[in-house]
DNA sequence: ATCGATTCATCGCCGTGATC
DNA sequence: GATCACGGCGATGAATCGAT
């Protein structure tokens, strides 16, 4: 396994997939998707969706190889209902999506079906390589020195690129992170789709390790997902990204991984975790939002029966129509207000040494 | 184990549209 | 109006499947 492991092959990306009209992005993507699964976050065996998928009219192979994760159930390959799923099933269609499946892409872990060959369980390592060592390290995440031409001199002078040509390759991949909007990997700041990409990237090391019969605990996310490229090709570094890595590891793990999306093993996990809580079995089956009292940038939609979990987790939580006209300016105004008036009541003087103000403004 | 059928990755050609 | 780059399309041959 090991040689044709590290190979760069192109697989079936010098196909094209028919993305639109580039003002839609990846929305064929998105659509894809939403078909193969049915609208239901739920495993979905690989013949299924393809047959879903190529019946609709849309391209299957680029979906299925490059941006969804694979493996075997009782011998029948499935795609896995994971983060990049629950996004496209439970909200609208956004450039939000679009770098998420960039991400996808990017990380290029899609696991093993009948028929692979080794190379094909990282299937975009070229994309990861360009972006980790060329985007990342060389350009500084200046993203206006990508090119199709860039790409190709990458690729073809990496002796592991294992192809004839590299152009259609390169055009494509320059393709998609144009209509994708790569160029605002470049941000600092903690965005919506990067704080998903954080529990997309979990999902996928997790299910990776678990081709090779490993099981993660939970004490392990974190450095799992540390000793992995996410922070390389997730988009430009910063302080505020390390801070909330923290905090979203801690909710991932206690919302239960990957579980988060069975309201079964949620519901369990719950009356375990927080005995004396009521149980709703909600009709609602729209995300909530989990925000951390830190930085209300910390938001991430999450399955509507985990929100006892985030809540014991440290998290606020706020509502589906909430969450839709979520305004952060006007939710930054309210907290710190209610910090101050905390402040007030408990009696902050001008005489307190900065380790008792801390403890005040750190509690709940 | 064999061999035709099917699936798949790869490549090159073509029409289109942009550019000078 | 010549040239070029683009993505779409489909030909090609290799790999794999599955019926016998």
């Amino acid at each position: 396994m090991a040689a044709g492991e590290q190979d760069w092959k192109p697989g079936s990306f010098t196909k094209n997939f028919s993305w639109g009209p580039p003002a839609n992005g990846l929305l064929e993507l998105y659509e894809s998707i939403r078909i193969g699964f049915d609208g239901r976050m739920e495993d979905v065996p690989r013949e299924v969706f393809r047959q879903r998928v190529s019946q609709s009219g849309h391209s299957e192979y680029i979906p299925i190889n490059f941006f969804l994760f694979n493996k075997s159930k009782n011998g029948i390959d499935h795609l896995v209902a994971d983060e990049l799923v629950f996004q496209a099933l439970t909200a609208p269609h956004t450039i939000n999506f679009d770098k998420l499946a960039l991400f996808a892409l990017n990380f290029s872990y899609v696991g093993r079906w009948t028929g692979a060959d080794a190379a094909q369980r990282r299937p975009a390592l070229w994309a990861n390589k360009y972006i980790s060592e060329r985007v990342a390290r060389e350009f500084g995440w200046s993203t206006k020195r990508i090119s199709a031409n860039d790409i190709e001199q990458f690729v073809e002078t990496n002796p592991r690129y294992k192809a004839k040509s590299a152009r259609k390759l390169s055009t494509n991949l320059n393709y998609i992170y144009e209509i994708g909007h790569l160029s605002d990997f470049s941000s600092r700041r903690v965005e919506l789709w990067w704080v998903d990409a954080l529990f997309l990237a979990l999902d996928r090391l997790i299910e990776d390790r678990e081709l090779d019969g490993e099981q993660i605990e939970p004490e392990r996310y974190g450095s799992l997902l540390t000793r992995s490229s996410f922070a390389q090709v997730a988009g430009a570094r910063s302080l505020e990204k390390d801070l909330a890595t923290k905090h979203l590891v801690m909710l991932y793990s206690a919302c239960g991984g990957r579980e988060r999306f069975s309201d079964e093993h949620v519901r369990e996990r719950t009356e375990l975790t927080i005995p004396d809580v009521q149980w709703f079995a909600a009709n609602d089956n729209r995300p909530q939002g989990a925000v951390h009292p830190s930085n209300p940038r910390i938001l991430k939609t999450i399955p509507r029966a985990c929100a006892m979990l985030a809540k014991y987790a440290g998290f606020d939580v706020i509502d589906a129509d909430e969450l839709e006209a979520f305004d952060l300016q006007g939710f930054i105004r309210v907290h710190t207000q209610r910090a101050l008036t905390r402040l007030k009541d408990a009696n902050v003087t001008p005489t307190m040494s900065v380790e008792e103000l801390m403890r005040l403004t750190r509690d709940k």
